[in-house]
DNA sequence: TTATTACATTTGTACCTACAATTGTAGTAA
DNA sequence: TTACTACAATTGTAGGTACAAATGTAATAA
């Protein structure tokens, strides 16, 4: 369905607005997908973007400064997230002995199976949701973001 | 600046996985930048949102349903979100007399005058992000969103 | 050494969001 | 009429987010 049906506008929309618009009804429509496939997980989107950061470094920790560069959704509080974490022995925590000022974190086992647990349903989505496009649209459609996102 | 040089992602992203995360990033990145012009005028993003949606009803009044069904992001309370519109002197309610469960929401003066001042801003921000896209682009880039949301 | 400044994280707090429960209204059927 | 069901919006409340202020640590310079 088209963007204006989509939202049912009322008024000619310029492509720009139409196409902004578009991005962020579109990622809207995606992140409900996920916060529903996570949900039985007891599982934010934000909390499973950070386990999924610390899986990415391999046995070496993270600190704070590390996992909100690197987070899709930068505005959120990552100390609150990250005790969340921790509460459910998802993750754990140190101080740095290097730099006292900073803090150290680890995924726990108890992460990995549940990234582990997660990964198909992940990939069965992420797949559902793009393999309707050819490899030709993939590059241009990421060219295009990336675009996007610079100045 | 690719996706994977923006969050720094230590290991190689398939490319179904790589597009959705894209998608997510750069929403977050307009947001982000959208939430930045509206913060002088005191006014959150779906707050805008709801103003757009009620300019667009050209005089005719809208209910809570029909503010829901067309907002981009649909999950937030949208009766408090109207209340806070309707403190600033921005919207009036009033019951709907043909079926007093429903609700009449109408934008004031002042919110379609705060919508005029807010106009040339957000064209501007659309046309810096979206400009750089030839014709061509832009119809492919907004086909592949519409077919995304597609089972 | 003692200030001074910068850095990394945490905390306080007001506000916002999610979602279930509740309220009030309308339609329908016995 | 009464009971039942559906509808539309509101409210209660637990939890999340934004952001400024505070805390603790490190680096640098006088």
């Amino acid at each position: 369905m088209s963007i204006e049906s989509e939202i049912k506008s009322t008024i000619e929309l310029n492509i720009n607005t139409k196409t902004v618009i578009n991005i962020l009804y579109t990622s809207k429509f995606i992140e409900d997908s996920f916060v529903t496939d996570l949900k039985p997980f007891d599982l934010s989107s934000q909390q499973y973007n950070v386990l999924r950061i610390l899986r990415g470094q391999k046995g070496n920790p993270a600190n704070l400064s590390t996992l909100q560069e690197r987070m899709i959704d930068k505005s959120s509080n990552t100390t609150r997230l990250v005790d969340k974490l921790i509460q459910k022995d998802l993750a754990k925590r140190q101080i740095c002995e290097a730099n006292r000022r900073k803090v150290e974190i680890f995924i726990t086992n108890k992460g990995l199976d549940l990234l582990k647990q997660l990964d198909p349903i992940t990939e069965q989505k992420n797949k559902q949701l793009i393999n309707k496009l050819s490899q030709e649209d993939l590059k241009i459609f990421n060219r295009i973001l990336d675009t996007i996102r610079t100045r």
